[in-house]
DNA sequence: GTCTATACTCTGATAGAC
DNA sequence: GTCTATCAGAGTATAGAC
């Protein structure tokens, strides 16, 4: 069966994505009004003017759209840090600039940051696919990282399983709270994100190289 | 109308306080099984053998029911900090121990730690009451630091806002990504949070006072 | 006073007409 | 691709049996 003409399957495709960007934007809005599990497909039918069993026709189902977004989310953000990394900063510098993006991104997008870093849905888990652009995420961090370590500003052990795990604990920690107690606070004023630099400094102090001159 | 009887009262608000003791019991099975967010009344109703109504005898609503074991969760790891706290371990021996303390209870009790700790549940904000817990819970922190500042352990900075919220981003991010990402791994084996204490060193390691001898 | 029976509205999801 | 019709189940609320 290899009746579909390839010319006419384009406008039809681009359609479809068009569509598809409504359903997401549309679950977005709904997610940040009504809480990330308290998304309703109702709703989001509503919003973009269409039945509810319309969006089966995109999504196979609920958790699927939450898939999606979840991978979005990933894509979004490694994009953001990849764009934001200065080749003219490095070392430490690069490191802390990338810091503040993370933290950034997540706390504009807390929708999103809820829905990649905790849980809240029930029975959602990543699939496979969304899964790697998790993993990608954290090795952007430990690229960033590698640098640093080769520019002898941070010794070998911040690369061990040790330092990538301390650094993962010391960016959550500091988006975790602030999204789940001041959740509608900026980076600059947030009563976490402030201090976002100074938990930084914490993990760099315990991978400075000593010296290696004479004492 | 001061027909109530003093002496059949006990009786009645002794039963009735165990069924609302089962009820919590079945609820916390719920969300385990089907998440925070995901817990159903019928469900609560049907494992304790009663009909769903009969629940809206002892709370009002089920954003109360979630309010109520708000309250508990931060009871019982109050409870639990206090009980921990070894009077004849001192200074940075008993901040280490309540670290432990504090991060083994929340993966025992991961249920709760989400309900207290995220915000998982569309529409819930903690009662006045309940949130005042979850302030003592913080001051319990406070309170550990503060003796092994007078101890000399640390330096007065360990007190200040910078420090307070350093210390609960480091508590927050070792629970909060082994909650995520691991949720059933016990506190020695999970991938996080086997590395509580070099978390905690970090902190401690920002605040320990300068020896004051001559250099 | 306590619980049951019943009803109302909304949800996610499926089947089938056009 | 979108619709109408329909389903089982949810949370919530009220009326009434005992």
């Amino acid at each position: 069966m290899v009746l579909t003409v390839a010319d006419g399957d384009g406008r039809r495709q681009r359609r479809r994505r068009e569509t598809i960007e409504e359903i997401r934007q549309a679950a977005l809005e709904a997610m940040s009004e009504d809480g990330v599990a308290g998304m309703s497909l109702s709703d989001v039918a509503r919003r973009i003017g269409i039945r509810p069993p319309s969006l089966y026709v995109y999504f196979p189902n609920k958790l699927a759209m939450y898939d999606d977004l979840f991978a979005l989310g990933f894509r979004r953000m490694n994009e953001t840090l990849e764009q934001a990394t200065d080749p003219t900063s490095r070392g430490l510098d690069a490191l802390r600039h990338g810091m503040r993006v993370y933290v950034g991104w997540c706390l504009e997008n807390p929708v999103l940051a809820q829905l990649m870093f905790w849980r809240p849905v029930p029975g959602f888990e990543p699939s496979e696919e969304s899964y790697r652009l998790s993993i990608a995420n954290v090795e952007l961090i430990g690229v960033a990282i590698a640098k640093a370590v080769a520019a002898g500003d941070l010794s070998d052990a911040a690369l061990s399983e040790e330092g990538l795990t301390l650094i993962s604990v010391v960016g959550a920690g500091v988006v975790s709270q602030q999204l789940s107690n001041e959740p509608s606070a900026g980076f600059a004023d947030g009563r976490f994100s402030r201090y976002a630099a100074e938990a930084l400094d914490m993990w760099i102090a315990r991978y400075t190289p000593v010296p290696k001159g004479p004492r």
